[in-house]
DNA sequence: AATTAGTAAATGAACGTTCATTCATAGTGG
DNA sequence: CCACTATGAATGAACGTTCATTTACTAATT
């Protein structure tokens, strides 16, 4: 017997794998609690349902990524010597880094966004925590710019067209890992900061 | 009664609007049979299974988009009288067109995303859709790099860049349309294509 | 022109399966 | 002994699919 917020870990853990085995359609409360090896009837014991289930477990998947984001750019945990060049690398490093990019991540990622569309439960929870990874990059762009004297630089423009090109990158690591490499892929991201902001980025 | 063709299509058409209300998980036989207005079985007798019907509405979206892309990027349709500047304004104004980014389509086409990852004929169908846009696009990039004799530009990451660009930008629209609009994205893509080919784009 | 036969389209009740959820029962730690 | 955790057979709802039947149209025959 184990506690609580342990037993709900081990479930929203099964989910990850088995929505990225079988997608989103496909995964069943059999399967799941299979997967973490405990008996089916104790999902619903944790969890009340298997809509929750799933709304948790997208949540855990947003949560861990909005942490390692603010980790990187919360102003107070960069001032004291990082400077805005070095939080722009680590961003990059971050965002395409193994964990953050690794297929299991990705797929459960697209495949809530692919239903979202149709249900509010997601569409909130992404759409907020989009909300968060904007403001964060353009506070971050914002102070580049003021740092660098940039003419003409909007730093809404850029975040959006940042953030939309790290979301489309992930997709197609996802679709095409063939196509496109995450080494690649990290150098197309670079190449857009580096036209942004060329005095911050070599 | 009518032609197979047309029944077909009248089908598929009620499946899109179903994946789009519903999700591509809450899509039924019966949601989609009724939204056609047709009764259960007929489905089953023009596409012999769900998964059948699912697939084929698949290749019915992305072979619209491929074609509207084709029409626009087909050398021969382009060369008599289209300069290259054009037709970079063109595929601006295609991809970001009413037609192609209504809720509507790209809701289903994130929906099969989403699932592509588990299920190897949408994986196949999504991303032989996406060799062809990159073909045609580095086709594109290249030679207005010739054209334009820009230094150090690699057509190939640039395209990769741009579509990564376009498909983050159509899953903003999609999960957070009140954040973005279509004429914001727009914009960001048109800045990212001033800045990769100045002389082409004012 | 009217009748018939033949073919394909269309229907929806019925079937077997799978699913999420429940709950009587058992196990465990304090 | 009590409260909490865990089990998995049982349940009923919902699903995709089937198929006997009906309908609609075409073409051949009288």
């Amino acid at each position: 017997m184990r506690s609580r917020s342990e037993r709900r870990l081990q479930l929203i853990e099964a989910t990850i794998r088995c929505i990225a085995q079988h997608g989103l359609s496909a995964t069943t409360m059999q399967l799941v609690t299979r997967e973490a090896g405990l008996s089916l009837g104790i999902a619903n014991l944790h969890f009340q349902s298997k809509e929750n289930l799933l709304a948790e477990t997208l949540r855990h998947v947003t949560r861990e990524y909005n942490d390692g984001l603010l980790a990187i750019l919360t102003p107070k945990n960069r001032s004291p010597d990082g400077s805005l060049a070095e939080t722009l690398e680590s961003l990059l490093d971050f965002q395409l880094s193994h964990g953050v990019t690794q297929r299991q991540k990705m797929a459960v990622w697209f495949a809530y966004y692919g239903e979202a569309s149709a249900r509010p439960i997601y569409q909130k929870i992404c759409s907020s925590s989009d909300r968060l990874s904007m403001q964060k990059v353009e506070e971050l762009f914002a102070a580049i710019i003021s740092e660098g004297q940039y003419p003409d630089r909007d730093p809404q423009q850029l975040a959006t067209g940042y953030l939309a090109l790290i979301d489309g990158l992930w997709l197609s690591l996802l679709v095409a890992p063939r196509v496109l490499t995450k080494a690649r892929g990290k150098d197309v991201a670079r190449a857009y900061l580096q036209q942004a902001f060329p005095k911050h980025l070599h």
